[in-house]
DNA sequence: AAAAGTCCTTGATATAAATCAAACGATTAG
DNA sequence: CTAATCGTTTGATTTATATCAAGGACTTTT
């Protein structure tokens, strides 16, 4: 029973469904967009398979050779990276549609661990698929470029964060993209329910679990959001992005 | 006389000097290494022309229309994002070698500021020609992977920073990451001139200008460094990679 | 249903770095 | 040569966040 089990499962995620990225409702997230069917057809052999990854576990962790890009299909993973003596930085949230691994492209290995925060399908574009097809398609060559663009100003961002923001500032900032990110995936605009701890997201703010607790505590007694343990509804968004984007002191003269 | 130091200045660094990727003692940091002669006269076409930037100017701005990537020839740079109330953050300190511009990639625009913190010159490569000959040669296209990932793994490095470390450590980081670039292009590994101002070494390491000169002090006191203004020796490089990646403390069990 | 384990909240206290302030050294302008 | 400016150092004090500690809430296991 527990073989069959095992092969029903590989069936359904490594060969049973060829991936369609076509007829995948991602595809306007992970895929260049215009494309011809024909040319979409083609560009569908950058995925080889799926995969599935449990909640908790690594899709790859640090060291491991790097062969391929990970598409998200569904749920959630955190990425970080730790430290010789074992202090431990988390460096992003991603969720579907979005893609990870481009860290292991510079030395051919992973620098970081992603691990699944709730059951979750990734798409494997093995790197060289992805290579070869873009020099075939300057579309899919443009969105390459892009998605790493994107990910280098991210991080640009969270620099900022870290290195100018006060803590509620950081939280403010945290909840808006997150539930921007939600919604453009056509969840609410308002309500989420939170897929980490209080320790992660204050490892990825760079601050402590009991900080992250304390100013969740302010926002909610301020009326700015409601939360209940991983719940948590913005209840007033224009009071979320004033602390997120404060209005310079105004001067006299 | 005016009019012809201008004509003058525009030959010297527009046209008259044709750009010879093959004859620059650059070459092995910027461009792919292990190239035939007859690929490398083709892919100097990358480069449209070089530039120069006095010390102060800016290459680029936040908001400017996306064009080239710059590979910096001689001088050095900083470049830096900043917030609607003004606060700036300092992302990254750029030399001889270097790549700076892919920030403009992902929006058609800039969203850093690229300033000159010596009198530099640069090597224009417009991002056409770029992706043009990535299309045709895998190895340019691979090299210009890697150094998108390169700065993706790098402001992860930041991140940990900013997040985890502590005044001295990230100090320690700092110095030691610069003379070990120094270093890869022929200067001292112990002794540098320092390009920029306490200030806005404070911004890149999330600290105010007080705790830098506080922490050079100590660094001083302790034997570890000379510092006098911006010159800095590096006297004992093993306290300063300890400082860096303390051990973990031991525990008896 | 009780027990155990996580995760979260809140309070009291400590601390690293920020802020405020003054003076000093080096460089530039007059 | 003197004054002015800019960058730096150092001291005194404040403050935001960390740390330590205890209890509470929810989840999983038994």
């Amino acid at each position: 029973m527990l073989t069959l089990l095992i092969i029903s499962s590989k069936n359904m995620t490594d060969s049973t469904f060829k991936v369609a990225c076509s007829s995948c409702n991602l595809r306007e997230l992970c895929m260049p967009v215009g494309l011809e069917v024909t040319d979409m057809k083609k560009l569908e052999e950058v995925v080889a398979t799926r995969k599935q990854v449990k909640q908790g576990q690594l899709l790859f962790g640090n060291g491991d050779a790097f062969t391929s890009l990970y598409a998200i299909r569904t749920g959630f993973f955190k990425t970080c990276v730790s430290n010789e003596d074992g202090r431990e930085q988390v460096t992003g949230f991603q969720m579907a549609g979005e893609i990870i691994g481009l860290d292991g492209i510079v030395t051919d290995r992973h620098s970081c661990n992603a691990v699944a925060l709730e059951d979750a399908e990734v798409c494997i574009m093995p790197f060289a698929n992805v290579e070869e097809l873009s020099r075939e398609f300057p579309v899919l060559q443009r969105h390459v470029h892009k998605i790493m663009s994107r990910e280098i100003v991210r991080e640009n961002g969270m620099m900022m964060m870290l290195g100018n923001m006060r803590a509620e500032e950081r939280l403010a900032a945290f909840l808006l993209n997150l539930v921007q990110r939600l919604h453009a995936r056509g969840f609410s605009q308002s309500e989420m329910i939170l897929r980490m701890t209080r320790e992660e997201i204050g490892s990825y703010l760079g601050l402590k679990l009991e900080t992250i607790s304390r100013t969740f505590s302010k926002l909610s007694d301020d009326g700015i959001i409601e939360v209940k343990q991983r719940y948590v509804k913005i209840l007033a968004p224009e009071e979320l992005r004033k602390i997120y984007n404060p209005q310079p002191c105004q001067t006299s003269i």
